[in-house]
DNA sequence: CGGGGCTCATAACCCCAGCTTATGTCCTCA
DNA sequence: TGAGGACATAAGCTGGGGTTATGAGCCCCG
């Protein structure tokens, strides 16, 4: 009952139905039919009566109408399907994602690519890619820059993905995306709910919740307090990204971080952005190739997606 | 192997973990350790252990490292753990939903939304309202403008969310944020690689894959396509925003959705937004209560959350 | 009007994925 | 050297979800 708990007091997994069923719910709208949409998954029509029938049981709200002729969703059941959308969407994202993973070195394309895009950005070029070109194989390898670098230098990669400020010995490039780094803090935290933007000084004499040094965000940070007072100076120092966000979040204090990284989080409120002025925090997220011509072939056509916009 | 083929090969949920197995890999990466992550969820040590293994069995990546000391992420485990952190967010967003349409009768706020703002919006909202309040129960009707007032006036609604230029009769409300419709095409059609924006005209005399007549997208487009040679035109006539965003992804046609609506299949690039001239295709979504003082409670708290940026 | 051809539901059976408990091994630290 | 934590292995049970077979409404058409 306090407010301050942690508050876990769920496993979320029972109270959602499972993807499959999540799936078949999204072929019965489309096609108007339990028994079409059985076939099209490759069951049989009583089990997935069953399974809607479940589903509705769990969320306690009647999903479908059914009628001797057909199978329509109810009001409430357009919403759960929708809402089932924005997952099974997510779901192919990540399958996207592990499939590169799983890197078969035959793969059409090897893309090498730093943890932060290969994080928040790949999956969802990946799922574009399958969609353009259907059938092409990617393999992805995730690193830092320097690892990156390596990969396309001894031809174990064929395109790489990095940020940072420089770009690598060797390599060509483009930009492809600018990113900003973003101060947030939990909604607790007094910062959130200051009128007048931070100011770099008082950023920089700030004790932060930082990734290690050496990191790209850390770097970055440290690059733009330079005139303010030196370095950025931690209030902890964790070894990854996810770990940051969870401290912040947790209330330990305010952190730095991609806004590729806490846009869930600032969405759902669990962090808030905080005003920062007189500092740039700004990055390039770059593809990068051995010098030379730039990638033909499907290197060509994931290139043509990572555009903004 | 065609390349318009409708391409559904696959059960995704074959190759997806399930819900279950991915709260569990987020444990272990919070805990930093099996066991307590299987206390933590309710199982048993083993049961854990197992669940992880028949994970990266499926995936073909190994994910985590177990040593007598603990268990920590491979590299590989820190991206199938992210991604799966985006399935989970929507899950919970889903779980939010879907407990607020179960709708007990003596929840502390009963909303009313319109379909639009109840499948994109109001998810992420009661997921926030849930972080900052735990425990206000939450319930929810949808339906159309007219539906959402009548609930408010009789007393059964204390708050609601309607899209559309005017405001109904007998409710006070504020603006909480612009909704733009965007002029969408499959990647494969011509509107996709046009360099020049449509004219109005153009997009006046063009079947489009619309809603049907008296829906709100509807009536804006109408109004905005008046002075150019009367209403628009439509190629494909379709009850729900779902079905007219499958025809056009299906390439059926161009079609005008709002820019919440096909947030998702833009990002994926299964649908490209059309530049258009000379039309202002924008509409309020509004917060409404019954005449008189602004909601206070729950409420109030919500409304808090609703307000862009 | 009577028979396909859809729809979905019910019934009876079966199987294996995944859980539990009990125990073993390995490492670390006092 | 012994206690404690962390993971693995083994054996046994259970039930959710699948299957086939069949029945019952509704529609249309000859």
């Amino acid at each position: 009952m306090s407010p301050g708990e942690p508050s876990l007091p769920s496993p979320l997994s029972h109270r959602v139905p499972d993807l499959a069923a999540m799936e078949l719910l999204l072929a019965v709208a489309r096609l108007g039919s339990l028994g079409r949409a059985a076939k099209e998954l490759g069951v049989s029509q009583p089990a997935a009566s069953g399974r809607i029938r479940s589903m509705e049981r769990q969320l306690g709200v009647t999903l479908v109408e059914r009628s001797p002729r057909g199978s329509r969703l109810t009001e409430a059941g357009v919403l759960v399907t929708d809402w089932s959308r924005r997952i099974v969407e997510a779901a192919e994202a990540f399958d996207a994602g592990a499939r590169a993973l799983r890197g078969q070195r035959d793969s059409r394309l090897r893309v090498a690519a730093s943890m932060t895009i290969a994080e928040y950005l790949l999956p969802g070029w990946l799922v574009a890619l399958q969609a353009e070109r259907p059938g092409t194989a990617v393999s992805l390898q995730a690193g830092n820059s320097a690892a990156v670098a390596r990969s396309l230098l001894d031809g174990s990669a064929d395109l790489g993905f990095v940020e940072g400020t420089a770009m690598p010995e060797g390599l060509d490039g483009v930009v492809i995306r600018r990113d900003r780094l973003v101060v947030v803090t939990a909604p607790g935290h007094p910062w959130a709910r200051r009128r007048r933007p931070v100011g770099a000084a008082e950023l920089a004499s700030t004790p932060l919740i930082l990734r290690e040094e050496g990191s790209g965000t850390r770097q970055v940070l440290d690059a733009a307090l330079a005139p303010y007072g030196g370095l950025a100076l931690p209030l902890l120092e964790l070894s990854s990204t996810t770990a940051v966000k969870a401290a912040a979040v947790s209330g330990a204090g305010p952190s730095v971080l991609s806004e590729l990284a806490v846009g869930e989080e600032v969405g759902a409120r669990r962090l808030v952005p905080v005003e920062v002025d007189g500092v740039e925090l700004r990055r390039d997220l770059r593809a990068v190739w051995p010098v030379g011509p730039a990638p033909v072939g499907p290197g060509r056509d994931l290139l043509g997606l990572t555009r903004e916009r």
